[in-house]
DNA sequence: AACGCGGGGGC
DNA sequence: GCCCCAGCGTT
């Protein structure tokens, strides 16, 4: 029996039930395959509900504000994903006459879809045979033949790529990239692979030498920076002042408080004595320390973050013609990313009644 | 070819 | 603490 057949068979039995499984819907499926982009099944799951709801048709989504979609993206990281897929939906209203492509040559003219989705997009929707090649398929395909090409190299892309595609069941190519992503994720899992209860006991390349727990291989990547910011908590009657952050940083386009970052710890003069700090406030502001210092890890940074409360708004100096602060009465319909919302959670407190949290 | 981009969970 | 997750866009 061919890896193929062996694999689908697998699926039909243990498959797991996913919502997204059940449609053809190209439009639902891209939805989705965005969402896990880089994210656990149980993680998305959530935001993909959220999103059918919110967004039903492809034609709801290009008409929504930005601001409301990333609000509903909150907490799910890689923003850039929601900004893209705004973009992809006006996309579709313009160049696509408002039916979402199903093809994997116009699917993958649409920014956030690459390779992978647009195979996900073409084969899921139309059956078109492209094979995907997610870390799931890395490590199957890796372990299988014994393949020791680091998965991140162009070289290893390239050959996985080739592998994938002449594995691929060209008949059921939706079925099978379903199957071989669901026997990566509950089967062939990164740690503790449930190697002794496996169909290709016999044929995998890594069981039969032992090199399962070292592979796949994957090039490491820069280690990461720190980062210390210093967020100000500055209430003007039921008003925050709030600002928003803009690209080529981390949170593009989401909602915070003003900030001072540095490069190093600092102490709490050395604070009052920054440059930023003498613009914004007056020399003798009071702050008060809220809770301790946070400690937020990205993928590529690890930031540190104090929150201060200015208990006295005349400490602004409100005259300056860089004010790129505004006060806002309602921040929760504001996108925040997580520093920023986990700190309002647990301070609900400091914010007046009629300001709600989320 | 390398890097930046979130947040969460397993071990 | 390290690795991984239904990756993509930019440089």
């Amino acid at each position: 029996m061919s890896f193929a057949v062996k694999l689908m068979n697998w699926y039909r039995e243990k498959g797991r039930d996913l919502p997204w499984r059940t449609t053809h819907d190209a439009y639902i499926i891209w939805l989705s395959e965005i969402i896990l982009q880089q994210t656990r099944v149980e993680q998305g799951m959530p935001y993909f509900h959220r999103f059918v709801e919110a967004f039903p048709i492809v034609t709801k989504f290009a008409q929504a504000d930005e601001e409301d979609i990333l609000r509903l993206w909150q907490g799910l990281g890689y923003y850039s994903r929601a900004r893209n897929m705004h973009k992809a939906a006006k996309m579709v209203m313009s160049d696509f006459q408002g039916t979402f492509p199903n093809t994997y040559g116009e699917a993958i003219r649409l920014p956030g879809v690459g390779e992978y989705t647009a195979a996900a997009i073409a084969s899921f929707s139309a059956n078109e045979p492209r094979a995907v090649v997610d870390g799931n398929v890395y490590r199957v395909l890796a372990r299988y033949f014994g393949i020791n090409e680091p998965i991140n190299s162009i070289q290893g892309k390239r050959i996985f790529a080739e592998i994938a595609h002449d594995m691929l069941d060209k008949r059921n190519p939706g079925i099978y990239n379903q199957a071989i992503m669901d026997f990566g994720a509950l089967q062939c899992k990164p740690k503790n692979p449930l190697c002794e209860d496996c169909i290709f006991r016999v044929e995998c390349v890594a069981f039969q030498k032992g090199l399962v727990d070292m592979l796949p291989v994957k090039l490491k990547g820069k280690v990461s920076r720190n980062r210390y910011f210093h967020y100000f908590i500055v209430k003007e009657d039921d008003k925050i002042l709030m600002s928003k952050r803009g690209q080529g940083d981390v949170w593009t386009n989401l909602y915070e408080f003003p900030m001072i970052e540095t490069a190093e710890d600092i102490s709490l003069s050395d604070l009052m004595a920054h440059a930023d700090f003498v613009h914004y406030f007056d020399e003798n502001t009071v702050l008060e320390v809220v809770g301790k210092q946070i400690k937020q890890v990205l993928s590529h940074q690890n930031i540190y973050a104090r929150f201060f409360i200015i208990r006295d708004s005349r400490a602004l100096k409100k005259k300056k013609k860089d004010w790129n602060y505004y006060f806002c009465e309602k921040i929760d319909k504001l996108a925040k990313h997580k520093l920023i919302f986990s700190f309002l959670e647990k301070n609900v407190h400091l914010i007046s009644a009629n300001t709600s949290v989320k």
